[in-house]
DNA sequence: CTCCGACAATTAGAAAGACTAATGAAAGTC
DNA sequence: GACTTTCATTAGTCTTTCTAATTGTCGGAG
């Protein structure tokens, strides 16, 4: 067989590394520095690209090396065609083994960082599982990735859906609070005096904890002046920050965001009850203890750091047996 | 340099080729006549992607030749990547000021927090605009929001997408660090030493900088070993603070994760060269000078964390005119 | 059960590809 | 206009991928 065809006479996919690798970095002695290679490599591997595409990719006459019209469109094609192709590595590492060499926990956004080490020292250590997959992410998104079994287990927060096939393990309740200045000198139990004075930093409705915080305030028919939203913790409170505004959070969502010698307070909200519940969810029966461990281990992780972050609220969060 | 590269050089695309003829025929000798080629070659491009991807694609105790179930797994996944690339073919051959009532910005999810108070005073102050609307999110979630005109500026990394119709203005540059626990005393310029002691706490490929970074290390050919993945970088630190791994990470995303006096070394890359750009996206003539002082104020905010909390670091990120 | 035919795995050697090192030619800088 | 930086080119080495020929194995017919 002569095998004339010349086009297919190229490693496309290292190809495109390289090429990516220099649109990234408009040099080619960069880009080969970061690859740990040749310039001369790199600079050959362009040149049979361009030739097996029949394109010119890169302006050269101009020194930061400038891509061509036909460098664009195959930089956007080559960033899918390699995430693709990195897809594929990665859901077969996640395959070949089975035998839950990994676990996998999504974790409400606000209590991941102060979950993440304890639950890596727990599953390395007491568990002997090799890997652990975390993820961050809002509580609508927790439901779709359980049943797409591309997670199993879920801490999350007041979940909506169907709980039929799955196991829900209660880790706390935690009541909403008043984050204001510490500067603030007016009342704290009229929020209508409150807002005379600061303006209220509120979640964004896309966040799950947003939507329910202004489900509430309608409830109770509050119509606060808003100024800014966002939707996470650790921008709300930097609203708080300035001076300016008062925010309504939960001790979780504080310790997200708070760090040592933030000048803010915290008081109870004069509307009392307004709470949120924490739990642990994973499909029944499977995993056996793996998941009530995770549950307790995170109850003793966030009860931790409330008692050292937030010791006047800490007293309100409610521990079930 | 030595560079073993044996271990991972197989030109996938050829191979999946090459799997998707056999998978389509079930035979071996039926799919090389397709192809063109000998028994023999279709033979080991199938042995060499099974060593590489390190599992079985074919029961070969059947004589109908039958797809185990990483094989179907394959099937599927190789049937999306060679579209891309079919795709990619395709196309190429065809080539031969302050009246806003409320600004919305996204954020890249690591510098969110470093931004928010400081914009949220520009915003107020001097542009006088009343309502600030900042979501955080990951840099692919931007482009959606920035084409539904859901967005009015966005603060993100990299953009692999069509910028026609939109304006970019450079933020920074930052490369990536090592990022490792301050009692490791073993060598820091060799990856492969490194991994005998530390294991890779990874950014999951959601996170357009875990994809980057996964597909930085396949373009060296480095094969690290893995214990943890997260989306989020505090989480990402979190499990460097166990003493037991180490991360890839940025000086933006550092300063999302760290608080003062976390146990951290900070150390440059082995390989050269690997950063990131922070761009300011808006759609071109809409906003008059916002944007622009919006990517500025950006960039200070962001120098000024990075020496304040990174004085190492900080000097290796570089701020265009 | 055994033998046979069809098919797949192996081996060795040739052709092609990908890399390094060294050199030559531009572009940008002063 | 000389100097520096950066990219292209060339030659040579090593690796990969192919063909050709051979050996090994599955599965059905007798």
């Amino acid at each position: 067989m002569k095998k004339t065809q010349a086009e297919s006479d190229v490693n496309l996919l290292r190809a495109l590394e390289v090429f990516m690798a220099v649109a990234d970095s408009r040099h080619v002695t960069a880009a080969a520095a970061a690859l740990g290679m040749t310039q001369s490599a790199v600079s050959q591997q362009l040149k049979k690209l361009e030739w097996a595409l029949d394109a010119p990719l890169f302006n050269r006459a101009r020194r930061p090396l400038e891509l061509t019209h036909a460098g664009e469109i195959l930089r956007r094609r080559a960033f899918r065609i390699l995430s693709e192709v990195e897809d594929l590595r990665s859901e077969l590492r996640h395959v070949q083994s089975s035998s839950i060499p990994i676990l996998r926990v999504a974790l409400l956004a606000s209590v991941a960082t102060t979950l993440t080490p304890g639950l890596l020292d727990m599953v390395r250590g007491g568990l002997g599982i090799p890997e652990l997959s975390l993820s961050a992410g809002l509580a609508t998104d927790h439901q779709a990735a359980l049943n797409a079994r591309s997670i199993d287990i879920a801490i999350t927060s007041d979940p909506q859906f169907d709980l039929t096939d799955y196991t829900c393990t209660p880790v706390l309740e935690e009541p909403f609070f008043l984050v204001l200045p510490t500067d603030y000198d007016g009342p704290t139990d009229d929020i209508h005096a409150l807002s005379e004075r600061l303006s209220l930093v509120r979640f964004s409705a896309d966040a799950p904890v947003g939507r329910r915080t202004d489900q509430h305030l309608q409830r109770c028919r509050l119509d606060l002046p808003r100024s800014m939203e966002a939707d996470r913790a650790s921008m709300v409170v930097a609203g708080v920050i300035t001076g300016k505004c008062y925010a309504i959070l939960t001790p979780s969502l504080l310790i997200d965001a708070i760090a040592e010698g933030m000048a803010l307070r915290i008081e109870p909200l004069p509307f009392a009850g307004f709470k949120r519940s924490i739990v642990a969810i994973h499909r029944t029966g499977e995993l056996g203890g793996i998941p009530d461990q995770v549950a307790e281990e995170s109850r003793r992780l966030l009860q931790q750091s409330f008692e050292r972050l937030l010791p006047h609220a800490a007293d309100h969060v409610i521990y079930p047996a």
